[in-house]
DNA sequence: AATATAATCAACCGCAAACTT
DNA sequence: GAAGTTTGCGGTTGATTATAT
């Protein structure tokens, strides 16, 4: 038999959020962190269904959220990764850490879909960086063909998105290490979720009337509350400083891409599946971060010598769970929560970025192999 | 100033995959 | 393995605000 339903739709509130529903949500998820939504209307006596709950959590109240306009740069992200993606929004949201797929979808319904229609109206079609064929249907006899096609086109666009703003690629941080949750690891990052706080006070131009979209980040104007509370003053630190504080315990971008590329290498064929192709995939996700923690518990797959996590960045070994953990078990809870996997739809994504990481060309690999990655 | 229209975006809905029992 | 629930995602709606007439 499974689970009770989350939420008898009599008597539950619909709408927009008020202030005060913010506070008891936000005042319950830093006491007890996301998750377990279910029992979110139950235990805060909020009128909300546990969905309501959580979309406003991950859209509106989870710390690191930056609001407001779009810049050159993440437009440019987006609509190459539209055309590479279509509509997956949360896998292109997973780029822009500080974004929400439901900001992502509103600007590019918005903004991005006339800008585009314009733009290639006034091309006749001639899409800049050789997109062309973008939303575009594939047919199904001819995927494979167009699957080459497709990643060499978005290989270069994406390129010319991410070096946009930085021309000189080889003297700078890559372009998805500043925005993949994965790397964002700098504390002084302008994409880390601790930096973005330094924004949240800032206006919003033409929305500041409104409640939900003039309050910003609820969660860090209730920082002060928060701190004042002798109740939560002894709970755990805010996710956005856990996860601050994750991400100075992990090691460089480098560093972790090669531990990881270790995993790839070792991480030894599961028992229970024989599919050694699978396995890889799992090993790539891992490495290129889309797993998250789960790549973090799976540490204990790497061989010791190989791959073990470095004790003084912060990760020590779970003799219960026997995981790597941060040292912060906290911490890390937090992190998987906040970068749990979407792991549909990611393949392409994967490729890219593992081209990105370590300079291989995906033309260079064969159909199969790219096939075998992707799907 | 009043009204109409367009733009924006928070929130809802339905579906499907993942999960639990 | 089946049945039911929960969670996450993408599409859509509708209230609010901005702009044009």
């Amino acid at each position: 038999m499974g689970r009770p339903p989350c939420c008898d739709k009599i008597g539950v509130k619909k709408g927009p959020w008020t202030p005060e529903e913010d506070i008891i949500l936000v005042s319950y998820i830093q006491e007890h962190g996301p998750g377990n939504w279910r029992a979110v209307p139950t235990n805060t006596g909020l009128l909300r269904c546990s969905k309501s709950c959580r979309l406003r959590w991950t859209n509106y109240l989870r710390p690191g959220i930056k609001r407001g306009n779009f810049t050159e740069h993440e437009e440019k992200i987006i609509i190459h990764l539209q055309a590479l993606l279509g509509n997956r929004w949360a896998a292109i949201a997973s780029y822009l850490p500080q974004r929400t797929d439901n900001d992502i979808k509103n600007y590019w319904n918005t903004h991005l879909k006339k800008k585009l229609k314009k733009l290639q109206a006034g091309l006749d079609g001639d899409f800049p960086n050789g997109i062309t064929n973008f939303q575009q249907p594939i047919s199904k006899g001819q995927w494979e063909r167009r699957l080459q096609t497709d990643i060499n086109t978005a290989k270069q666009a994406l390129c010319e998105a991410l070096s946009m703003e930085k021309p000189s690629f080889s003297h700078s941080k890559c372009p998805i290490e500043e925005t993949h949750p994965l790397f964002s690891s700098s504390p002084s990052s302008s994409s880390s979720p601790s930096s973005s706080s330094s924004s949240h006070l800032s206006i919003r131009s033409s929305q500041a009337s409104t409640y939900a979209s003039s309050t910003e980040n609820i969660s860090r104007l209730l920082e002060g509350w928060m701190r004042s509370s002798p109740m939560l003053q002894k709970e755990k630190p805010t996710a956005q400083s856990e996860l601050t504080g994750l991400n100075n315990n992990c090691s460089s971008s480098s560093e972790r891409i090669q531990s990881s590329l270790s995993l790839v290498c070792s991480t030894p064929i599961n028992n229970n599946n024989n599919n050694s192709e699978i396995i890889s995939q799992e090993a790539l996700e891992r490495l290129l971060g889309f797993e998250g923690g789960k790549a973090m518990a799976s540490w204990k797959d790497c061989s010791p010598e190989s791959s073990t996590p470095d004790v003084s960045q912060g990760v020590s070994f779970d003799e219960n769970t026997a995981n790597y953990m941060p040292e912060n078990s906290t911490s890390f809870q937090t992190f998987q929560e906040e970068s749990k996997p979407k792991s549909e739809g990611q393949g392409p994504l994967i490729l890219i970025e593992k081209w990105l990481m370590d300079g291989q060309d995906l033309m260079d690999m064969s159909l199969d192999d790219t096939s075998t990655l992707v799907f």
